[in-house]
DNA sequence: AAGCTTTGCAACCGCGTCTTC
DNA sequence: AGAAGACGCGGTTGCAAAGCT
């Protein structure tokens, strides 16, 4: 009995755990040299190496198959097909990670988690500072001491977008529109504002953002403007759409004055399904911007326009 | 400069699926 | 057909480096 636990005990020391050292990599990849990258428990049973079939397979993939991007950050590109696929996918990051070269399903859901955990300090911080600040909160917001002005965007697939400023929107922070801040008194480069999934861009230029809103409208024909899209969002996105309503937003997710779009948008990376999920697709060469670039790629999965009767 | 916090990443774990016998 | 082992995937954890106060 005591001779068994003994030899239990000798089993459980063999496995080796925690970081690699360069003599194990060594032994690994001549195994996969030798017997190419499988019959992973063989290493063990073998005796080449004390690790377990399990882990040796991870390292491979992970670390030491050839063409792989190694501490080599995720490019713009790459941050939107992740975006873009996350939402098509869900957290399948073996399948997304297949779009990627160089890329494992450990990079990609390092990646994401990584986001999705500056999401949840930048919501937590906008609600934190919210609540502090509510008695400020009224019609005309506060940004940086700028007055802004509301306007709405109004959308038509063929021919784009176009803003168009409005006296008052009154858009309740519960509700599941899609909002986006709006000042028309800043002004950035000429770049054009996209939204992500929608493909939304904005026309008319200069204007940057602010803590007014813009309601996303999608009409069938140029003279159409008045039909409002409803998006229905996720929980999670609804939550921080609403919080765009925080007058305070702006100065937690960036500088007015900045140069910089706030959030990236991923431009598509597939075309669109047939479903008329997106209004509009940014052109491949377009420049990306950075808009968005903190919300959840769910944000708009659900989009769909509402229906015309 | 020191201590604390945040971030990014490598590796482990549990579970489901596939393969082999 | 089904049991056992191998494999693959997604979630989680731990740690070192970077950043901040």
């Amino acid at each position: 009995m005591r001779k068994m636990e003994a030899n239990n005990n000798n089993k459980k020391e063999e496995i080796k755990k925690g970081p690699w050292k360069a003599e194990e990599d060594e032994v690994l990849i001549n195994h996969v040299k030798r017997y190419g990258p499988r019959d992973w428990s063989s290493i063990r049973s073998k005796g080449l190496l004390h690790r377990t079939g399990k882990s040796c397979r991870l390292r491979w993939v992970n670390k030491l198959r050839p063409n792989l991007k190694n501490g080599c950050k995720f490019s713009a590109d790459e941050e939107r097909v992740v975006i873009e696929l996350q939402s098509d996918f869900g957290n399948k990051w073996a399948r997304i990670a297949t779009y990627l070269p160089g890329r494992t399903d450990n990079d990609v859901k390092n990646f994401w988690s990584s986001r999705q955990k500056r999401l949840a300090r930048i919501l937590h911080n906008s609600s934190s500072d919210a609540s502090t600040s509510k008695s400020s909160s009224s019609s005309s917001h506060r940004c940086k001491g700028k007055h802004v002005k509301p306007i709405r965007q109004s959308c038509n697939p063929t021919q784009g977008f176009s803003l168009v400023e409005e006296e008052e929107i009154t858009v309740s922070s519960s509700s599941s529109l899609m909002k986006v801040p709006y000042s028309s008194s800043d002004q950035v480069d000429d770049k054009a504002l996209r939204l992500p999934d929608l493909g939304i861009k904005f026309e008319h230029q200069p204007f940057t953002f602010g803590t007014d809103l813009v309601i996303a409208e999608f009409s069938d024909s140029p003279n159409d403007a008045d039909q409002q899209a409803l998006i229905p969002f996720s929980p999670e996105s609804r939550e921080l759409l609403a919080r765009l309503d925080d007058p305070f937003y702006y100065d937690i997710l960036g500088p007015a004055d900045s140069s910089e779009p706030l959030f990236a948008l991923p431009q598509p990376f597939f075309e669109p399904s047939p479903a008329p999920r997106r209004c509009r697709h940014v052109s491949k060469d377009e420049e990306p911007d950075v808009f968005l670039d903190d919300f959840p790629a769910d944000m708009f999965d659900q989009v769909d326009p509402i229906r015309t009767p």
